[in-house]
RNA sequence: UGGGGUGUAGCCAAGCGGUAAGGCAGUGGGUUUUGAUCCCACCAUGCGCAGGUUCGAGUCCUGCCACCCCAGCCA
């Protein structure tokens, strides 16, 4: 976090200033489609733009690039500002939308007609593909190529008085149908849709596209250096070619760099989408999904995400993180913070046959090493629970396990002996009768037993009900392209367990937390006080073979 | 077989003609009442391949090969 960053990127921005290209400030931009939320690749460009004006003292525009009201809401320019917000960056006073340029992008659009630079025409969208060519076949010209710069202008002018239906013609510049480029095959500048927008409403019927929209407002914002992924390097010649046609005396240069990949992920908006629309997961902020919203809901830190996405670098190639990574990042910015508890997922009773009287007080430290975060009080009596797992009739030497007739540390707590099972009729244990040794409490032990074992457990007195969620990997298959659920789909990516939290994580509210042994944890956003419900963020690292 | 890109370890990624950074993962060891944390060590005679230039090449040149992106009136 503390090194700075060095990638082709900032190195280029370096050598801009040292060379004056640019004077003194520069100015980056985000600028997402309200047609979605974000999601962690969307961050690596939060971070990377919002980053890099910090770092040089620059300014950050969130820019909202809403040129097609078919697919873009109010909904999801409330949730984007949201994300941003939450992932720690401040966009201050510079919020702004394409359509905010709409009246000017219309006028720049007349002045490519009056250039002869754009043309109106009439072919379908079918005709147009048709003549488009292919990737190795020139395209040919539409017949409406020709047509007069004044009958281009009248035309142009009655597309935004409405005068035609949806489809029935569109504005394209005139560059080249021959170029190898197929961007550059007299692209489709604006379209007719009658449709109301979420900010402009009524006012218009003609919408701009992408690519003539983009660089405009990039130019109008005084952009310096315009980041985007890889899939627009074959824009970048379009990108220049409106600026260097139309009257603005600003030209921001595009760089490009590698989306994020994170395997057993998906970034694609489309088949996000698919995968809430289809009951795969609850909704954008399932704590399985790679959003920002289902991130924040599971309980991983910003920090944790920025870091993230300062590890994983800025460049060209192509890549597919593994999670273990961000794993990592999870873990290394909630271990010296995240208060520990104990919370048993898979509860096993365990009863303490030689222990009477009133329940005894144990102190127990809330973080190994922090002591700011203080310590509680455990109460330790007849009735307790331990998890499952930990409980095997026989385990080998490796195995740190209570056994039948073994020992095992309860932590903070007492070593107890287990000194017989309870199985139900199917075999399965459902009761641990248990001694404990009087002289093993933590910290004034004089009874020289050494367990292998040391586990997490939770009084009956002091357990607090609670529903806890496991997640694994939403998608079995590293590189997920949505064209099969039914395959590739993980269906135990949930697993919700009713087990028992102490008392105290849930009253001090601790968010997130630790529950030893078992991972870092953060209250769902469904929780209830009456009704706890935990997300596991991440499980410890383990060494166990 | 058009155009635009990219090839350095299992995964990211530095390197900009002077003899392969760093992180994650992994392996071995130490500490440890969380199989956690922390600490130490190990982990590319090798940089897609083949030639060439040079005293010297991951870096320069030539030729191949592989992979990614592009034929929306999406962004």
């Amino acid at each position: 976090m503390s090194t700075l960053a060095t990638d082709f990127i900032r190195n280029r921005i370096r050598e801009d200033l040292e060379n004056d290209v640019v004077d003194g400030t520069i100015v980056t931009r985000f600028p997402p489609e309200p047609n979605g939320y974000l999601h962690i690749g969307h961050a690596k460009s939060i971070c990377l733009n919002f980053g890099v004006a910090a770092e040089f003292g620059g300014k950050t525009y969130l820019r909202f690039d809403d040129t097609n009201p078919s697919k873009e809401s109010e909904e999801f320019v409330h949730s984007i500002q949201e994300d941003v917000r939450w992932l720690g960056f401040d966009w201050e006073d510079r919020l702004t939308f394409a359509s905010d340029y709409f009246e000017q992008l219309y006028s720049f659009a007349t002045q490519l007609i009056e250039k002869d630079k754009a043309f109106v025409c009439d072919l379908t969208a079918d005709e147009i593909r048709a003549t488009r060519g292919t990737l190795t076949e020139p395209g040919s010209d539409s017949p409406f190529r020709t047509r007069s710069i004044a009958e281009n202008l009248d035309l142009f002018r009655r597309m935004r008085d409405g005068e035609y239906a949806d489809g029935a013609k569109v504005l394209r510049a005139k560059i080249d149908m021959a170029s190898p480029n197929l961007n550059m095959r007299d692209p489709v500048l604006y379209r007719i849709l009658h449709l109301a927008h979420h900010r402009t409403g009524d006012s218009w019927c003609v919408y701009p596209l992408y690519d003539f929209t983009h660089c405009i407002c990039d130019a109008l914002e005084g952009i310096t250096h315009s980041l985007c992924t890889l899939e627009f390097e074959d824009h970048r010649p379009l990108y220049d070619w409106v600026l260097d046609n139309v009257s603005i005396n600003f030209h921001p240069p595009q760089i490009e760099f590698s989306r994020l990949g994170l395997e057993f992920n998906v970034m694609s908006k489309r088949i996000l989408t698919s995968l809430i629309d289809s009951g795969q997961v609850e909704g954008w902020d399932d704590p399985r999904l790679p959003t920002i919203a289902g991130l924040r809901r599971r309980g991983v830190p910003a920090a944790a995400i920025r870091d993230f996405c300062s590890r994983v670098g800025v460049t060209k190639q192509a890549n597919l993180v593994e999670t273990s990574l961000l794993d990592f990042c999870v873990r290394a910015e909630l271990e010296d913070t995240a208060p520990r508890g104990m919370a048993v997922v898979e509860p096993l009773l365990v009863t303490v046959i030689n222990f009477e009287g009133d329940d005894i007080e144990l102190e127990a430290r809330n973080h190994p090493k922090n002591l700011e975060l203080g310590s509680r009080r455990l109460t330790f009596g007849r009735e307790l629970y331990i998890e499952r797992s930990d409980f095997a009739v026989t385990a080998s030497k490796k195995q740190r396990k209570l056994t039948l007739n073994g020992l095992a540390r309860l932590r903070y707590g007492f070593i107890v002996e287990c000194v017989d099972v309870i199985n139900d009729d199917s075999g399965l244990p459902i009761e641990l009768k248990v001694r404990y040794v009087e002289n093993s409490r933590s910290g004034q032990d004089t009874s020289g037993l050494k367990p292998k074992a040391t586990l997490h457990w939770v009084s009956k007195a002091n357990a607090v009900h609670a529903e806890i969620r496991l997640f694994e990997r939403l998608f079995n298959v590293r590189e997920p392209d949505g064209s099969s659920f039914e395959s590739d789909v993980n269906g135990n990516s949930l697993r919700s367990h009713h087990g028992f939290v102490e008392r105290a994580a849930v009253e001090s509210k601790w968010n997130p937390c630790q529950f030893e042994r078992n991972g870092f944890f953060a209250f769902d956003s469904s929780s209830t006080p009456d009704r706890p419900v935990f997300n596991r963020i991440v499980s410890l690292m383990s060494s166990k073979k």
